[in-house]
DNA sequence: TAGTTTTATGTAAGCGCTTACATTTGATGT
DNA sequence: ACATCAAATGTAAGCGCTTACATAAAACTA
């Protein structure tokens, strides 16, 4: 793993010769010092000797070279993010968040992907760790907690998305979800729904596991059994939701809504019952979770729970600008509100 | 522009030492020339030395500073890709195949947003090339021919995603999107259909034009007229779509099926026949494009041409493994052609 | 005007690697 | 045993920057 492949630099044999530092100082008749200053602005240069800089910089085409700033000041400007998909309709709005953020600050950001699983997960954060990366960004899920204590313990300062650890609480940008699942739940309740059937994500997920926690809080507080077969444990994809409602159906027990851990798993049990003609709402209720936008213009649209992911993702940039680039301009809040979207998958129940 | 912002690099502080290659070579007795050699596996090195090196590394906890190797060797082992959108379900895919095959190849990648927008585009190239990357990946939308001409004449090796370009068309990776565009439309006449009309994406780009030529194509060789008032210019979202088929409905004309540029409009203009009371595909058939996951499993499922867009991002993954990396393995093919995927949402014309 | 402080600029030592070239070592032939 | 040559290893000069420190120039002070 230390072994590297070999690179061929084959652009250096046509390159277009690339100014340096060097020669704009001689060009501007000053010391390399004196033309480094210009560019980080961070001592007094005077007006003068700046604009017969900058006039050099300008004649030769000069662009710093970042990888000898990084090397020189051991600082990369580039930030790790690892997310488990690149794919999928979730974490798209997140990086969208996260490039633009950063890059407006001028620093980079490095992707990798953990899929999800532990050796991957932790692959992928050393990978972006031996990238020099002076920071990371990881909504990683199925390392331990005890393994993200450590990691933050180290001299890469490290922000969470969507995982709540109590012990590094102040690196963890999260959503309420419990609260979100209790809301998902009794917006179903308060239209008189009691057979409930619920498609759960992967409970090995802590947010999985609060949003059924939630779930369960409303259930109790309208004095309704939750009844353990009629809650699936799926996979937060279309096609576990079409299977969980078809194991559903074929239970033969009567459900009028069901609420969904996410989005996905909704669209995929609702295709299900409008091909058993069953119609959605009227014999069946839906709400999902997350809020993404294709199930906001399909029939019926799909009531939900927002999760403000792109807002978690800036979030989590602005903590970099802070804690690593000492950038005071930004604020940052770590805790985040889930909200309910009534739309048309989910209607009062008919006592017909 | 060319004034950075300051760098705090406050790990510097209370970091852990880390092991230089001169901790390594004092540590096993040798010279750093020698250690450099073994991580780089390029020269010849003893069986002995080489195991008193990976002996030390190991004892020093080792790990190379890439940054340095990178201004060591002019080779960053970084590309840079830019996309039009981080989000939305279409590039995800690319990314994924991407970041995958360049990561196996120990290379990371550096990612821009374009926003389809010139000035974006440009920059997010700037960008990229500023952070030294070895080559460049672009699916690049609102620059000139020109522009991207000129840029493959520069030092960074470019490859090109979804853009065909004749002058430089060994490195463009493209969908054939007038024989997709055809295959829609010949699917849709093959089952009765004349009275056809077509939601297109914006203009302004290549692919949506030869999408629309292949559809021209099909009609014409049915003997059946390109009907102007009936083809609609949106903007590739589900929005756009809804609002097309609005117009569409409100024309009062009879339309039996409608050719969608893609599956994010399609799914917006079924979801607007749905709330209208219009069946689909009984009333009117629907085709899509680009077969992106989701629509797959709604109701009615969409029957849709297929652009692998995932596959070509791992081609241009292997271009630059191949052009770059001096990888001799892979096998890079440029062209794609998209196939048909029959599913729900289209059907024969009801002569009722 | 000489002495003192402030401000602007220069000098040079790295940052942690790679690699051309020089040197050493050891094997081989005679 | 010695010359010859290939293989293994070492030496040192960068790569293009940053920055502590030294110095020179300018601006005050009395």
């Amino acid at each position: 793993m230390l072994v590297l492949e070999p690179c061929a630099p084959r652009w250096l044999l046509n390159t277009h010769y690339m100014a340096t530092i060097y020669d704009v100082s001689v060009m501007a008749g000053v010391s390399l010092a004196t033309v480094s200053r210009v560019m980080n602005n961070n001592t007094k240069v005077s007006d003068k000797t700046k604009q017969k800089v900058l006039d050099a910089m300008k004649a030769l085409g000069y662009r710093p070279n970042t990888i000898a700033q990084s090397l020189a000041s051991n600082c990369s400007n580039s930030v790790g993010v690892l997310v488990s998909q690149l794919d999928g309709p979730f974490y798209g709005p997140m990086m969208t968040e996260i490039e633009t953020a950063l890059r407006t600050a001028n620093k980079h950001v490095i992707i990798a992907a953990g899929h999800s699983d532990e050796k991957q997960e932790k692959e992928g954060v050393e990978f972006l760790m031996s990238r020099g990366c002076d920071a990371l960004i990881l909504d990683i899920e199925a390392v331990s907690d005890d393994y993200l204590i450590e990691l933050s313990k180290g001299s890469t300062p490290v922000v969470f998305i969507n995982r709540y650890i109590d012990a590094i609480k102040e690196r963890c940008v999260y959503l309420e979800n419990e609260q979100g699942g209790f809301m998902a739940t009794e917006h179903i309740l308060s239209l008189g729904h009691k057979d409930i059937a619920y498609i759960s994500g992967p409970l090995f997920k802590l947010d999985v596991r609060d949003r059924l926690k939630g779930h369960k809080r409303a259930l109790q507080q309208y004095n309704i059994d939750f009844d353990d077969t009629l809650c699936i444990e799926s996979d937060f994809k279309e096609a576990g939701g079409c299977e969980a409602m078809e194991r559903l159906l074929s239970m033969n027990k009567t459900i009028t809504a069901v609420v969904c851990a996410n989005d996905q798993m909704a669209s995929g049990a609702i295709a299900v019952c409008l091909e058993h003609g069953i119609r959605v709402p009227d014999d069946i209720s839906f709400i999902g979770y997350d809020n993404i936008p294709f199930p906001q213009y399909i029939s019926p649209k799909l009531s939900t729970v927002s999760n403000p992911i792109h807002e978690m993702g800036k979030m989590a940039a602005r903590w970099v600008l802070q804690e690593v680039y000492n950038d005071k301009e930004v604020i940052v809040e770590s805790s985040f509100k889930p909200e309910l979207f009534i739309r048309s998958s989910s209607q009062a129940i008919s006592h017909d």
